[in-house]
DNA sequence: CGGTAGGTTGATTGAGATCAATGGCCGTGG
DNA sequence: CCACGGCCATTGATCTCAATCAACCTACCG
């Protein structure tokens, strides 16, 4: 798939490289003869797309489908360390050790833009305005996911799911939208036992702040589910 | 305190901004009339750096002494952000939105550097090849602080603990330092009361994996500590 | 010297983990 | 097409770790 390609989806306007993927961009690239995005991958459910410890070379933007990195712990156990949404960059953690410290894996069928990160230096050298947006994609992501450190287990999955409908870009107080990971899933990520985060949506539910069909969400009050992400249930 | 005063530090050393120090970069600055580190400012116990909602202008480098970040949520609750120990750089999460998102604050009595941000940004846009330097402060704060995250108490504090040791640069298996801030603040931070630190200090101190002595720390056996703080104490 | 914030230790409670059983969904292969 | 098997989800019963409540101690500061 090409880059031109690639910036009709509709994806494309909120991705965080959309910049570098401009008309003016490709001047520039053009110029250097080093495209910023050069090609794309598809990936299907379960596909790696790095290993841990894999040579850091490239970031990936998540065109459309969902990916987690995770690692394997001493006892084997999987610890999920994000999850990524379309639009969303992943491999910044790798910057600074030449490596990747996680593994990377499409939840569902999936599609990333490889961005060779040479590439994406010099052309941010060479457009220094652009500078800056790199700098707010790794200052946003030092501070994303703060309710995992929540104190209780409904503000964190509260948290998690006002966190995944704004970064699936709903901005009304109502909104549906399905879940790409499994509830296994939700509860590594949160540091609950998978069994919790069932009872929690069958609570909501019961509450009526949220309908949920299997990964089915339908956020009814969103308002609320903010409230309970800072306050707890019952406060 | 000028910029030269700082570099004679000891802490610089370890510096992520030393190479913003360097004589070859204040060659640039004289260049530019508008150096990396304007000056340094002297804080008490307790003294605020910034506070939430300030405008976001400068960066500091704790030069010596120990702050925390935190915010004050809508039950009057503080939860804490992040500590910082010498050489550890303050404010980069407030890039992207261009304001702080916490307030920063002493925990003892602390020298920062100030670091106003637009002075990096031009610096770096004259000498690329420390663009680099930045990138990986940011990307390296993405990282930090897995343990928090960890499912037991334990685990939580002897990573803790294993952090606060190599934040401070000791790097043999045995080491003393005194910790900056309270039991209250620990356990705020690991998302565990104050009571529960104290029991764990006293369970690691019979274990003889530290000894304790009020805010003074001796690791006495490094490599258990860090078992630990992956698999737990008993497994 | 008291006063106060911080620290320790003990007793009790409770939220969430774990264990266990069941049901639904989907992909695979006969 | 249906049947099987595995994975995922839900629900219930029990247990456990850490929170909470409470008392007391200690260090530091005016």
């Amino acid at each position: 798939m090409s880059n031109n390609q690639a910036l009709l989806d509709p994806n494309c306007q909120h991705c965080m490289m959309m910049p570098m993927c401009s008309e003016q961009a490709k001047e520039v690239c053009k110029h250097q003869q080093t495209p910023v995005v050069t090609h794309t991958h598809e990936l299907k459910r379960r596909e790696i797309l790095y290993s841990y410890r894999d040579d850091f070379k490239c970031l990936f933007a998540v065109n459309y489908g969902a990916l987690k990195t995770f690692h394997i712990d001493m006892n084997g156990q999987e610890r999920i360390h994000q999850f990524y949404l379309p639009g969303e960059i992943i491999g910044l953690e790798a910057i600074h050790v030449g490596h990747h410290p996680y593994s990377a894996i499409a939840l569902t069928s999936s599609s990333v833009c490889e961005i060779p990160f040479d590439n994406l230096t010099n052309f941010i050298a060479a457009t220094p305005n652009l500078q800056k947006q790199l700098f707010n994609a790794l200052s946003h992501r030092i501070n994303v996911s703060h309710y995992v450190t929540a104190s209780t287990a409904e503000q964190r999955l509260a948290g998690f799911l006002q966190d995944v409908c704004q970064r699936l870009h709903h901005h009304d107080a109502t909104a549906a939208f399905e879940l790409p990971m499994s509830r296994y899933d939700i509860g590594n990520y949160l540091g609950l036992a998978p069994e919790t985060v069932s009872r929690l949506f069958t609570r909501f539910q019961q509450a009526a702040l949220i309908q949920v069909q299997n990964k089915k969400i339908h956020i009814i009050d969103r308002n609320k589910l903010q409230w309970i992400a800072q306050e707890g249930m019952n406060a």
